[in-house]
DNA sequence: CCGGATCCCAGCGGATACTG
DNA sequence: CAGTATCCGCTGGGATCCGG
């Protein structure tokens, strides 16, 4: 997904990627430190998470605050784009209703 | 993207795959011929092509027509639920708009 | 203990050549 | 024309380790 083959790939190249829908929707439900979502999201790993919250920093999504108390703590909220996300996942999870009815 | 880890992965594990969205609009804009696809999608395998024709024939979204006529041709089509596809699209394309704006 | 960096390997997908 | 076969480089991400 690195090459430009479509307009709409620089979109799949944020969401595509595996947890991303994921860890938006539980920022997006009040679960939005760090720690939390280790705990939280079954199976991934620190590493990804990192990986997946950095590239959601880097593009203008989601917004990294860091509270330097011990234990450090930190916490991600979605910009406003971020939060306008939303659509996409409701048109994605309509499309999915009706397909599973077909699909399966 | 083959876990489960997400009610929506099953949606990104078909259009989060590298090529299939612009597959899509190419079939969705009447070029629905392998060759056609083959030569209009820029830089595409015919590895890759293949593979994900198959991948959304499987899922339902596309229909395979081969016409037994000398040379061989054949051709891809939208299944209904296929091409309700396209509200998703119309969403991401929206949300990247705006995205855009703020992300440049 | 929290957040994240490093190491390493399976699997995706690109290039090329071949088949009915 | 419409694929399949083979080879292989690169990236994603799981396991593990590190700084504070």
């Amino acid at each position: 997904m690195t090459e430009k083959s479509c307009l709409l790939e620089p979109v799949f190249d944020l969401f595509g990627k595996k947890w991303t829908t994921l860890i938006l929707r539980e920022i997006m439900n009040g679960n939005n430190h760090y720690g939390k979502l280790l705990k939280i999201i079954p199976n991934i790993s620190s590493r990804t998470l990192s990986s997946r919250l950095r590239m959601l920093e880097e593009n203008g999504i989601v917004i990294r605050n860091v509270y330097d108390t011990i234990p450090p703590s930190v916490e991600y909220n979605l910009t406003k784009i971020g939060q306008k996300t939303r659509k996409i996942f409701v048109a994605m999870s309509e499309w999915q209703a009706e397909w599973k009815k077909v699909n399966d």
